[in-house]
DNA sequence: GAACTTTCTTGGCACGTGCCAATCGCTCCG
DNA sequence: CGGAGCGATTGGCACGTGCCAAGAAAGTTC
């Protein structure tokens, strides 16, 4: 039903090569045919068939972005990073969603092999490194968001997760905190490095850590362990709550505000990410600052310039530094 | 570099009609051959190219989803309900944001065109229903969510914008607030929509309605409007604020509640679309509930049903009711 | 005006797949 | 024993594109 180069060459009284000339090296045609040509299409209404042109490439000039749950907000901010870097340097962006789902994850890549795509940057959920390998062998490279066993052909990008939960167990140790609960989802290693950070602070001090798991990390969860933190005698609750992201913190916030607790004097709260939603709640949350719009970019350039020189080595990756973000939710006002 | 049918065949001993059939018509094939195929196959990696698969198919079987930005919570609902229903009836769909932009939109629009996606389901930023039937000559059809000028090719999922704003107007009425202020996107059809339907709930009452315009419906916009609602004397400011979404409504309220403006009692709030946000505040948020998942469903499932057949008229399609969920950002506790 | 260069245009093939019509090897029956 | 019937397998083409080598047309030089 769509016009093809066929269709618009007989119009045009020219050849399928003359058209596609005029699409691939407009320089070399002759003004005549040029205007004959642009004619055509224009009266047929013509688009080049994408999966045609793909296919006699041998693969498309496209990229793919995986991502663990892109509700998050955290997740925005990284997926605009890969996005605009893409856009910059002439590439298409696929975007899919593995929605905490592992057959979900593995699917996804099926997928873009199958589409032949070039390149891949995942923020996984479960090891996919043998399987990246796998699609290496076959040219296609890819980037993974986190912590990876070491691997001949499948980059990273890090974030100090370890160092930023260090920060904010420093931050509410200075503030005279002692009972310190986590909230993290132990299926993500980047909780648990946060985690790890925290109890760097804490050790050899007298103050204690506790841990709630939350399962997504979302506001809904933060609203849900902030019922059973009240359930508790006043004397058993935490002084101060370190969640590894930013929603669960805000969750929290809101159901212990609801409840008349205050915040910081009777519970300090620090975040993760620091999201825009961090500085847009009651009480502005202290939060260790994540550049997700720059790790989405530092991803998405390590990405590019493996594909445009292959032989290269992967460069060792310096980890993105924490950064503690202080406001309200910890010093007051 | 990946195999092909090709490989795949010389690896098995067979010809690569053979393995063609395994793929696509399992049944016709001998045990031996199947399991010689199997194993080639698995021994490859062999991954079908889906760019030839759709260049010789004509056409691919997927749909796109274009939404106006994709950030704001409600368009996550909706792209949930046209992603369940397009999976469910085994079509792949491409996402993409417009970001309100325009001339993105356009490219978005072309690049599916491109890709020779077979239907498209719009939110749109500005009127594209000529490009949409101009698309249908071509074969490719569309649903677009929201209103638009009747169109022979061009189907719609409607939601009644007008009567959720009577609804929040008739509530504020009956909770005896007089100074209604609204805040809107004017550039956005279904926002003024929702302001026509509260004035028509204040027509021939005491009741005065003022209008703020917001640009962009984010949270944002909230905060910083709420800045200009503060600035005004106390005797100005308005006794109840309805905002053309729910983000708006709480960026708004939370501005208020770090001045110590109290809600409902000072100032009343009444959002709309009823996002999972909405409950999630220090003070739950009455908002006129828009079924975002279940629209999408509905426009994808439009959408399917025109492209399965063709011949068939566009359903005179039936508005979503708009419904008020009450809670104590109106009425208290 | 013949030989040569330059500019423009073209036919044909290949990319990987799916489908159709044709062929092959067998069995069964008259 | 020959042919019909059947299931399993295959060769070849078409989808729409981009590229290349080669051809045609136009211009230049002696």
């Amino acid at each position: 039903m769509p016009a093809s180069v066929k269709d618009v060459a007989a119009l045009a009284g020219v050849s399928s090569s003359t058209v596609s000339n005029y699409l691939n090296h407009p320089h070399v045609l002759g003004e005549a045919s040029a205007a004959k040509v642009r004619d055509a299409i224009e009266q047929l209404g013509y688009v080049p068939n994408e999966s045609a042109r793909q296919l006699r490439a041998g693969s498309s000039k496209a990229l793919a972005l995986i991502l663990l749950d892109a509700w998050l907000p955290y997740f925005h901010e990284l997926s605009r990073g890969v996005e605009d870097v893409a856009r910059e340097e002439g590439w298409s962006l696929f975007f899919s969603n593995s929605n905490r789902d592992a057959s979900l994850e593995r699917r996804n890549i099926d997928m873009f092999e199958a589409h032949r795509v070039q390149g891949i940057v995942i923020y996984p959920l479960e090891d996919v490194v043998p399987r990246l390998e796998q699609l290496a062998d076959r040219g296609i490279r890819s980037v993974v968001v986190g912590p990876i066993p070491d691997s001949p052909t499948v980059g990273s990008v890090l974030f100090d997760d370890r160092g930023g939960g260090r920060l904010a167990g420093e931050h509410l140790l200075a503030i005279g905190r002692r009972r310190i609960l986590f909230l993290g989802a132990p299926s993500v290693s980047q909780s648990n490095d946060r985690l790890q950070g925290l109890r760097d602070a804490v050790v050899d001090t007298d103050a204690a850590v506790e841990v709630f798991d939350v399962p997504h990390l979302t506001t809904e969860d933060g609203l849900e362990i902030a019922e059973r933190i009240l359930a508790l005698p006043a004397a058993e609750r935490p002084d101060a709550i370190f969640a590894a992201n930013d929603m669960v913190s805000i969750g929290v916030m809101t159901q212990l505000l609801r409840h008349g607790i205050r915040v910081p004097e009777d519970i300090a709260l620090v975040g993760f990410d620091d999201v825009a939603q961090a500085h847009q709640s009651v009480v502005p949350l202290t939060s260790v600052r994540q550049p997700g719009y720059e790790i989405g970019r530092a991803a998405g350039a390590a990405l590019i310039r493996q594909l445009a020189d292959p032989t290269a080595g992967l460069p060792a990756p310096t980890p993105f530094a924490a950064e503690l973000v202080v406001r309200e939710s910890t010093i007051g006002r």
